[in-house]
DNA sequence: ATTATAATACTTGTATACAAGTATACTTGA
DNA sequence: TCAAGTATACTTGTATACAAGTATTATAAT
C-alpha cells in the first residue's frame, strides 16, 4: 500500500531534505498531532512499504525520533510515546531552562544586533497572521527562539535546542493551526509576549524576559491543554476527510 | 589498510554493541584524545576501510558523532569538532545547569532509596580506585550521575543527559586514566565531592549541592587543564608506543 | 602562461541482498 | 486438551550496488 495523503508537514520546508529527513518530519508530525497514538508499534518494513522507499531513509528516520523521545527502538519494531501533557509540560521546563541560561549570557554582551533582528522576525509573524499563514507563523516564532539561543554562541546548548526543536516546531505548527480556525485572538498575545521578549533583552530586564516568557507558555502550555486534547480527537477525523483529496508532494 | 590497533574504548562496554557503535566510541575516543585532530575531514570510504566494516554501520557512527557536537557533516566528508578547552567549558554548564534542575526536584520527593543507590556506586567507585581500575571508576562516577539524574524522572532532562554521556564519557575515561599515572591523589578529592553531593542529596541542602557540584567540577575543569592539554599532546606519541603490541578487540 | 572545458575520482543518498536472531503459529506426541 | 518442539515469518544489522551530484585534475585552446 503505497503513500497518497496530505502530509501533515509543509512540503515546501522539505526541498532540500532527503528522504529520511522526509520520513522523520511526517512521522514526527503523525505521532504529535496523535494520528499515530502511542503504543502503537512501527516496523520498518512496513513503513517503507507505506511511504514507498527502502529501509534505509526509514532506518535513518526512526534513528532521528529514537532521538527525539518520540519513539523508543526496541528488539522487535519500534514503540511509539508521542506527546502527553507530561511531555509537553518537561519540553516546556527545557525551554525555560535553557533561555533562562542563554539571557544570563545575554546581559553580558551587546545586543543591539539582535534585537534587531528579532524585530524584523515580529514583523514577520505580524504579517504572517495578518494573512492566516499558521505554517509561516510558526516558522517565525521557532525562528524567534532559535535567534536568541544562537546569540548566546554556546555550542552546546545550541546542540539541546537542535534536540528540541523538531518537536517543538511539529507541536507548534499543530497548536498555531489549531489557533487560526478555533482561537485567533490569542495571536495577539502571544505577538505582544514577544514584544515584551524583546523589550527584556533590549533593557536587559531579567524579570521581565522570565514574565514574558512564562506567560508565553503559560499560555501555550495551560490554555491550550483543552483545546490540544480536542486536536487530538479531531485529528483522526480531520485526517479521514482530508483523505479523498490525494495529493502527493 | 584494516584496523589492528589496541582500542581506546574499553572493548567490554561493547559486548553486545553493533559494528556503528563501536566505531562511534571508538572514534569519539579518538577525537577526543586529540588523536584525530580538530578540523581533520572524516570519509565514510576511508573509515569504512580502516575499521574494516561497510559504509552502513560507518554512516550511523557519523551521525552519532555529528549528533554529539564533535563532528560536523559537510557536503564533502565529516569535519572533527573536537573538545577544545571552550566545548569543555560548556558541558559542564550543560551538567551543571540540568543537575541544578534535577536538584530542585529531589528536594520535593523521597531521596532515602536515591541515597542508598548512590553510596553503592560510592563504594564501588573506592573499590576501583583501590585496584587502579581507572576504567571502572569512570563507569561508576558517571553512573552516580545518571543515577540522580534519572531519580527526577524527567524524560527530556533524560534526554540531554543522553545526548551528553557519551562524550563525558570519553572525557571522564581518558582524564581518569591520566589521573591514575600522574595525579593519584585527585581521586581522594573526588570522593570526598561526591560525598558531599550525597550528603546534600539526603539533606536536602541545595547550597551544598551547588559547592559539591562546583568543586567537582572546577577540580576537573580548572586543575586538570593543563594536565589535559599535556596529555593531548602525548596522546599521540602513546598511541604509537601501543602500536606494535597489536591486538584486535 | 592562462583560461575553458572535459575527464576522473570521490561524495552522498538510496535500494537491495543476505545472514543471524527472535517471536509466532503450527504441528505432533502424549 | 495441553506441552514440547519445529517451522515459518518477521526482525535487525551489515554488505554491496548504483545513481546523481560535486570537487579535482588534466587537457586543450588561446
Amino acid at each position: 500500500m503505497a503513500e497518497s495523503r496530505k502530509s501533515l508537514y509543509p512540503s515546501k520546508w522539505l526541498s532540500k531534505a532527503s528522504a529520511g529527513d522526509r520520513v522523520a518530519c511526517e512521522l514526527r508530525m503523525r505521532i504529535i498531532s496523535g494520528e499515530i497514538e502511542s503504543g502503537s508499534i512501527l516496523s520498518e518494513n512496513k513503513l517503507a512499504a507505506d511511504f514507498d522507499v527502502s529501509r534505509s531513509p526509514i532506518r535513518e528516520a526512526l534513528k532521528i525520533l529514537a532521538s527525539e523521545n518520540i519513539i523508543r527502538l526496541e528488539r522487535m519494531g519500534a514503540v511509539v510515546i508521542g506527546l502527553s501533557e507530561k511531555e509537553i509540560e518537561e519540553i516546556y521546563d527545557v525551554r525555560l531552562l535553557i533561555e533562562s541560561f542563554v539571557f544570563e549570557r545575554l546581559v553580558r554582551i551587546d545586543t543591539n544586533e539582535l534585537v534587531m533582528e528579532l524585530c524584523k522576525i515580529l514583523e514577520m509573524m505580524k504579517v504572517s497572521i495578518k494573512y492566516k499563514d499558521a505554517d509561516e507563523f510558526s516558522y517565525q516564532d521557532v525562528l524567534f527562539h532559535e535567534t536568541i539561543i544562537r546569540a548566546a554562541n554556546h555550542s552546546y546548548i545550541l546542540m539541546i535546542w537542535n534536540n528540541l526543536k523538531p518537536v517543538m516546531e511539529s507541536f507548534i505548527l499543530l497548536s498555531m493551526r489549531m489557533r487560526l480556525e478555533e482561537k485567533y485572538e490569542d495571536f495577539a498575545r502571544i505577538i505582544k509576549n514577544h514584544e515584551l521578549y524583546i523589550e527584556a533583552v533590549k533593557t536587559k530586564n531579567r524579570d521581565l524576559m522570565i514574565k514574558s516568557l512564562h506567560e508565553n507558555f503559560d499560555d501555550v502550555q495551560g490554555k491550550v491543554e483543552d483545546l490540544w486534547m480536542s486536536q487530538q480527537m479531531l485529528s483522526k477525523g480531520v485526517i479521514q476527510q482530508d483523505e479523498h483529496d490525494e495529493q502527493d508532494d
